[in-house]
DNA sequence: CATGAATGAGACTTCATTCAT
DNA sequence: CATGAATGAAGTCTCATTCAT
């Protein structure tokens, strides 16, 4: 839900404005926002700076649109995974895979999101910000609350702490992911569930009784 | 620290120094480096901005005394730790421990650190960004490894990702940390390590009806 | 600038070259010829700004036209009227009924010269715009002068004064004036030179001895 | 005038405020407020474009704070004059008599007024104009129908068109009226008010029929 | 030490204008 | 004839920085 003010020129070719939004999400994420000049977004679309402004009304309204776009699909699939009544456990799971997976298709808005939207949150126009993060905690929260009921899920723990923890380590990861890497969103959500849900430490298994085989050479 | 050739005209008293770098740090986290205006800063400390020309060169020099304040005092503890010889998940525990002190100490420092430093990086000036990064990676990776080598920590997991995990895990929570809070350093340390390495989810009960005869005690 | 060596392209007709120019009046008004943008005109006109290049050759040429338009048919009765030997008095009222008329039938275009003529004026291009206040002034002074001359006009007043008085009086009518209000052009001129001739003040109860005598056809 | 070395040009803010305002007072009323870069006001002022917004946060601001002087001032001495309990002929001359004198001190303030107060007042901004003119209204038109009602004003003309008249009449004095030239503000009101009050005509004095038998003294 | 005023570079944005389709 | 997209110049404004007082 983009601007709806004055210009009627809403929309003059979706193509073209979703390459250059492309253009701009990554430099943004690579710079910062405040630090991207419209020249830059520009040079890198093969145009003039002023040529941004046929098809956008302004910087802030390409973050805008940016950020919605992603907020967008990545709740449409995170409504899915919560209708699906799943149990707290394969609930965590699959909204961890759903994030990884967001990361991979929108890795430049998901860091932009991380960077961004602490100070962006307090302008007005950005409001769904906060309303989205508020969404965000009653969904992750309280899954893990059902699943410290269901005794799924430790006890013994500071439950907002956990939150922050399972949230938090997800989203980095943004940082640093990068597209066609060694490992597909899925095996790493699948490598992150499992150091979240087991921990990193190996298990209490003996790490000397029984002598696995080992390879041999 | 390359550049120290500029203004021999540096006598300001330390204590002022001090307190005005505390209040950038604070702000500089709060909207960003580049959001930040050496106006703001100036209102925030009681001056006009012109003033603060005083007692820094530039905004920049702030930044930079802000981050190598912290990252000196880091190191200083990290190599402690490092220097102690303990095992591999001693030495896990140690250095999160510290890094929530840290935290604790510099709460904007490591916010600004968090937001800035990849791209500022890039500048010729903060390459002791880049140095510490690499060195930070060689003391959690490094124990890491050590760790797996010597089976504490588990060998299915990619290393790399562990790391990664690991250090964001502990790192982004300078973003929603705020000293004076519920939970000191010490104990937000103890249960975040007890996630790290154990996990959220409750452990299979111990004594399961069938297969599971190999732990000894 | 008049670059018009490129485009022999020049074949519009003519209807639509005066309905664009009759729009693009109507906004120069009501905006003023700097705050309208030649998109706004091509809002009003349901095309597009580059499309407004097909009938003109550019903003500038459209104020141009609109403005050459509506003083060549302000001069064409100007002269006729000049050139019919009234008494002073009765052109003066002649001048005052057709710029009311012309008004009637120009109003944005004469709008757009109250406001724009002083500073456009100082353009080559629009050097045309000097002249014809010349004329202007040659016209209506002179009448005056005749006038005073002839003891129809008072004599104790500043002529200049004067002159500028009758001719503010008339052309500022601009910019309240809306064709088709309560009262016709010719009722306006009428009450407007009452006025001008006449004063508002009422007269003095009959300023002689002898009550006025009846007129004589 | 670039700035010249040795001047002791100790300007304390108020001051230079008002000299600003005054130089850009002057260019608008010249060129028009959209036509004025802010860069020809520095220019004048001899500064730098950017300078200007140490003193004030906009080229708009700087208008509104030349209207809202002006106004301001002007209603203070049609306040006066209004709360004075004079007969509705000497209000009549006493509002016009000031209104040159405020011509005479704000021509600039006055015919920028002149040339954009009408699109002006579409911004909320500037919405203390029609709050302005309404006032205007009141206090011409209620004077005019008091002298109407009274019997010192003709009762067959349009109340509003001789509103508009005497009005406009007055005010687009401004657009040719210089400060210093051959009459004072007050002579040029007196002369105003003779031709609005009793035209420009030659009184009764029969052009033909009888001569006229009193002023002969 | 601090202020007040200014500089200068560069940012975002607007807009008249062009041109291939 | 009109559109869609772009250009390029110019305009308003911001801000780090300087410097005399």
């Amino acid at each position: 839900m983009p601007n709806s003010k004055k210009k009627p020129t809403m929309t003059p070719s979706p193509e073209r404005r979703g390459e250059l939004l492309a253009t701009a999400a990554e430099v943004f994420a690579a710079q910062g926002y405040n630090a991207t000049t419209v020249r830059r977004i520009a040079d890198e679309a093969g145009m003039l700076a002023g040529s941004l402004y046929y098809h956008f009304d302004s910087k802030e309204s390409m973050l805008d649109e940016i950020l919605t776009t992603f907020l967008d699909e990545l709740w449409a699939r995170y409504d899915a995974v919560l209708a699906a009544g799943l149990d707290p456990r394969r609930t965590i799971e699959a909204l961890v895979t759903e994030s990884f997976r967001e990361i991979d298709r929108h890795r430049a808005a998901v860091a932009i999101y991380q960077k961004e939207s602490r100070h962006l949150a307090a302008q007005p126009r950005f409001g769904y910000l906060t309303d989205s993060q508020r969404k965000f905690e009653e969904a992750w929260l309280g899954t893990l609350e059902r699943g410290v009921a269901a005794k799924v899920f430790r006890a013994d723990l500071d439950i907002r702490l956990t939150y922050r923890f399972v949230r938090d380590t997800v989203w980095v990861a943004a940082s640093w992911y990068r597209p066609g890497g060694a490992h597909s969103p899925e095996e790493i959500a699948r490598q992150y569930l499992s150091m979240v849900l087991d921990g990193i430490a190996v298990r209490e298994a003996p790490p000397t009784p029984a002598p696995p085989p080992e390879h041999s050479p």
